[in-house]
RNA sequence: GGGGAUGUGGCGGAAUUGGUAGACGCAUCGGACUUAAAAUCCGAAGGCCUUGGCCGUCCGGGUUCGAUUCCCGGCAUCCCUACCA
């Protein structure tokens, strides 16, 4: 993602003559140097500084309509028109080099149009509608030239073809692949003085000074001569001046500005005069660094001491949105580059390991015409639910949660209604860390009733004891009879919620404490396993688990005890049900040591299946150890 | 248009390296307890025919003894981004 949204393309760059303006040619990138043949005419951004000199006095008025239009125009209605191409002919022409000078064909139309972007490239591009749709799209709709460069397939019916394909009208070019000519023109161009190959990215500038209170204050000091130098190390760091008003001012100047006091310095070389900064840096400064400070919050002297560096590391794992990718982290992952290579930090990335954790959705519904219903307007009591004005069945579909829908979870009133253990242990239960996934309020009860189910395994409820005799003594002692089946089942869960630590899916592990919960119920759990079931439920339902480890006796936190480790003695039974399958679909199923032999599996698999093999030919056998067996019959 | 991801019951989702599809939970249905209800506990349950089968992991092909999993080709949905030349 990051390498998209830094975008690198490479093309050429090439100088198209303006007739009328000696010296000042007009410049232009494209990625597609091949179709410059193609190229029936040229688009300018409203902003591009050549648009006053070129347009003629017949296009004038038109022309300052145009650019007065598109600058009223904030972004968003800009892209939000996008459907129409609107533009104004500038009354200009331009010579396309492709051809010789004087030739008809190579005498071109420039034109103002903000489908072309001023902060993208040159500001300015050669239109080739063959090859380029919204060229086309152009083109079609002001009835300008349109020429083919690449032979598109015998089969394409659509406008312009973008797809690779011989050359065709392009002179020397004619005949080769898309590459091919590529490079030969550039060749050309270079050779001629008009044009040379160029990489290009899409990464933008971004505005790194507020004028907000609440914000790191530049280490900069104005002097009279309008020159600036550094704040010296030894007044580092610049602190924010206590304010009694510290909001932004109407005319856009910098809060810190009032602080009259606070602005006033003297130049550090010769005591003269000097002035703050008053600029802030915006929030993502904090941002990109902040990883660094926290191995380190209280160094004096430096970001962070090497020592420090050296125990933390660097960050083992971040947990972020999909939202952070291409900003916050790519922004993060420059900084630390520079502070690398000036020596600051010993590594060349910030983090480990990136995990992106999946957005919560929540349910919303659809009517016949596909409108979507804000959530209080359904009736979720009927099955399936209806329109609470109309009666109309509604479709169920997943949508993000928005104030509009009216569809927002608000954790507090689930903590409220359920307690924050719930709410947690529901999230976790929901699905993979890593996928999307709808809050559906149905469930949540589920989760608050495997707690009051854990919480009764641990606390008889008639009862006046703080806890079921035995649970708080939890010295080990071999487990057999009824205490061997529970052992074995609480190594599986321990088991599986350590897998579901590695694999980010702790939907699993709680699946595996509820499975747990089922078979401890009945046959009870000796102190031992007590404690260790609590440990591992410590990071699922925190306030649970501390408060029956407080009952079972101990002084601090079940959150500072040991996480109980998987005995792999007691992972597997000595049993398992194995399938036997004929051509692979299974017929029987029947009980086998899980140390079989091969011959051993085949016998007792033949065996299970005999009737059903009478009068047919075992062409083969597949026995995997610990599996299966299968048999390929005729 | 570009990039990233995902398609499994009524719903959320399980399923090491290809090896019993549907764990666990929700909703549903049945039972116990109760004067009754709530709560709790126990049980049933993918679909279609009937006592043993057939079909089933978005659709169509392929590889394999065996495919949710691997390969090829489609379709759909979600997220991000966008006249990027």
């Amino acid at each position: 993602m990051q390498r998209e949204w830094i975008g690198r393309t490479e093309g050429a760059e090439i100088d198209f003559k303006v007739e009328g303006q000696e010296g000042a040619a007009l410049r232009v990138y494209t990625t597609r140097p091949d179709t410059l043949f193609g190229a029936t005419f040229m688009v300018v951004a409203p902003e591009h500084s050549l648009v006053g000199s070129m347009t003629t006095d017949a296009q004038r008025a038109a022309v300052e309509a145009y650019v007065q239009a598109a600058s009223a125009k904030s972004d968003l209605e800009r892209t939000d028109l996008a459907k129409e191409k609107t533009g104004v002919w500038t009354g200009a022409y331009a010579h396309n080099p492709a051809f010789e000078e004087g030739d008809e064909r190579g005498r071109i139309p420039v034109w103002v149009a903000d489908y072309v972007l001023a902060s993208y490239g040159t500001g300015a591009i050669m239109a080739v509608p063959g090859q380029d749709q919204r060229d086309w799209d152009f083109a079609s709709e002001f009835g300008l030239n349109i020429v083919r460069t690449v032979e598109p397939p015998a089969s394409f019916d659509g406008e312009a073809f973008t797809g690779a394909g011989p050359a065709i009208n392009s002179g020397f070019l004619d005949g080769l692949g898309v590459d091919e000519a590529k490079a030969r023109m550039i060749a050309q161009l270079v050779e001629r003085g008009v044009g040379q190959a160029k990489v290009n990215y899409r990464l933008r500038d971004w505005l790194f000074s507020r004028q907000r209170y609440w914000g790191e204050p530049f280490p900069v000091l104005h002097l009279e001569d309008g020159s600036h130098v550094r704040v010296p190390d030894g007044d580092l760091p610049v602190t924010l001046p206590e304010m009694e008003d510290f909001k932004p001012s109407d005319d856009g100047s910098a809060p810190l500005a009032r602080a009259k006091d606070w602005v006033v310095a003297s130049d550090p070389s010769g005591g003269g005069p000097a002035r703050r900064d008053t600029d802030t840096m915006p929030g993502w400064a904090g941002s990109c660094w902040y990883y660094l400070r926290f191995m380190d919050p209280k160094c004096a002297t430096a970001p962070l001491s090497p020592e420090a560096e050296e125990y933390w590391g660097n960050v083992d794992l971040y947990i972020g949105g999909t939202e952070h990718a291409v900003l916050h982290l790519l922004y993060a992952r420059f900084w630390h580059k520079v502070l690398f290579d000036a020596g600051v930090v010993k590594t060349k990335e910030p983090f480990q390991r990136l995990f992106n954790q999946g957005m919560l959705t929540a349910f919303a519904y659809k009517d016949g015409t596909g409108r979507l219903v804000p959530a209080d307007e359904v009736n979720l009591e009927a099955d399936p639910p209806v329109s609470k004005a109309t009666g109309e069945r509604l479709e169920q579909v997943i949508a993000k949660m928005s104030k509009t829908l009216k569809n927002v979870v608000n954790p507090d009133d689930v903590c409220e209604k359920y307690g924050v253990d719930t709410f947690r242990l529901y999230e976790m239960f929901m699905g993979p860390l890593a996928d999307s996934k709808p809050w559906n309020p149905r469930d949540v009860p589920g989760s608050r009733k495997f707690l009051e189910r854990a919480w009764r395994l641990f606390v008889d409820p008639d009862a006046d004891e703080p806890l079921r005799p035995g649970l708080g003594d939890d010295s080990g002692v071999t487990p057999e009879g009824p205490a061997l089946d529970v052992e074995r089942a609480l190594n599986q869960c321990l088991q599986r919620v350590d897998d579901s630590f590695k694999a980010f899916n702790f939907n699993t592990a709680v699946a595996a404490f509820m499975e747990f919960l089922k078979g401890a119920s009945s046959k009870g759990l000796n102190g031992s396993q007590a404690s260790r079931f609590v440990r591992a439920m410590a990071p699922f339902a925190p306030h649970f688990a501390d408060e029956i480890w407080s009952r079972m006796g101990h002084a601090g936190s079940v959150h500072h005890a040991a996480w109980p480790a998987v005995d792999e003695r007691f992972l597997e039974s000595d049993e398992f049900e194995m399938p036997v399958q004929i051509l692979g679909k299974l017929r029987a199923k029947v009980m086998v040591s899980r140390e079989a032999s091969r011959d051993e599996m085949e016998a007792a698999a033949r065996a299970a299946v005999a009737d059903r093999m009478e009068g047919k030919e075992v062409v083969k056998t597949i026995v995997v150890p610990g599996r299966l067996v299968n048999f390929v019959v005729k």
